[in-house]
DNA sequence: GACAAATAACTGACTGGTCAGTTATTAAAC
DNA sequence: GTTTAATAACTGACCAGTCAGTTATTTGTC
């Protein structure tokens, strides 16, 4: 493989080597994951991983951290852009299929969720910095619809995990079932009907005005 | 440790076996779980796992069918047994909180998940004769309620999908994050909201009288 | 532009430790 | 005394991490 000379070079065989060891701890877990096959998927030899990482341990580490900010991202942008909570919720259903099937976020579920007890810190910290922001900005969306009189919440902070629920739930499909579904699931439907449900199960009793 | 000697013995120490390697396949995951530590829980030691399965890969087989059947009966009988939708959505209302804090169900998702690849063809008994069979179910329900005049749902296999979301992510929640849980989630009132929602969300427009 | 010296990216054989599975031995139960 | 459940010492495969050596690339000199 041509060396990697300048810092350009450098980060992209980082990011190459992490690109590999994602799909090798989807593929086969953690533990299971050979540092040597790592290496290998990304056309490299075992010893020049530990050039651009410590140990197998934090390889993993930064894995996460790469994964998680941009995904965090993009789903805080997703509520706090909407003007409305129907608006809100088209958007989600029109991106979440996109996010589901076009991302690696489902494998980074996988391995996260697979690991979690061997890495207790990283979960805790994916947990602050990830789960709990999102849950924290549709809880806000729904408690600001509120109080604009354009829905009903008793719940807020419940409500948020309904309305992620879909999400998670299509995530952990597509990690897991998937690859061996024949046809695969119409997620833009099932995210139009959420949208719909939610709309409706939310409506305030009496139309304001 | 005393010996087994009755088959009503044995069949004893294989149940406290399998509940050992839950636990530690929970704790660890597959690969880094130990079979002396299997052992050792279950206050024997490694050869003794030897004469009640015959590898790893065999306990860990065995251990997702003993889990799996009981489980699906446990739902599907929450489905079947319902004389409506809104009977239904209150029973699973009722029961999935049980289901979430007091079963092992939690256990078997994420060690599933997390080695999801390794077993391909475990997943796929799973997914054929325990998920397959909730979804369609709940699809079942939904249908009859439509046809019933109770409710108006337009795609029954989808929508079958969201009513289960919650249940999905609030299992995820438990096996991975619940640990670390300052306040546990009020799992009563979640199910109680989305018992709400859903029957909002699938009221006839008309009221059929 | 040609050549050599210096640099550092890269390699893969090796080591030390771990762990699944085996087996010779012990001793409990009858 | 016979049977066999249980044990613990053992083996061999496997793999994370190391490091001495290799070689592509750059830099300096003429």
């Amino acid at each position: 493989m041509k060396r990697a000379r300048s810092d350009d070079e450098k980060d992209a065989r980082r990011r190459l080597l992490l690109a590999a060891a994602l799909d090798e701890f989807f593929e086969r877990g953690f533990s299971a994951a050979r540092m040597a096959d790592i290496a290998t998927r990304a056309e490299l030899s075992k010893g020049t991983v530990y050039l651009y990482f410590e140990s197998k341990d934090e390889l993993f580490r930064e894995l996460i951290e790469t994964l998680a900010v941009p995904n965090l991202e993009t789903i805080e942008r997703m509520t706090r852009t909407a003007p409305s909570f129907e608006a809100a919720m088209a958007a989600i259903a029109t991106f979440a299929p996109q996010l589901i099937r076009e991302t690696h976020l489902h494998k980074l579920m996988k391995v996260l969720t697979g690991d979690s007890h061997s890495f207790p810190d990283i979960v805790a910290s994916y947990r602050r910095d990830v789960i709990d922001r999102v849950l924290a900005a549709v809880t806000a969306l729904l408690q600001n619809a509120h109080d604009a009189g354009e829905i009903s919440v008793a719940e807020p902070a419940l409500t948020a995990r309904l309305v992620v629920a879909p999400m998670i739930m299509s995530m952990l499909w597509q990690a897991v079932f998937a690859p061996t579904d024949r046809v695969p699931i119409d997620l833009e439907t099932l995210f139009q009907l959420h949208a719909e449900n939610m709309k409706r199960a939310l409506a305030c009793p009496e139309p304001a005005s």
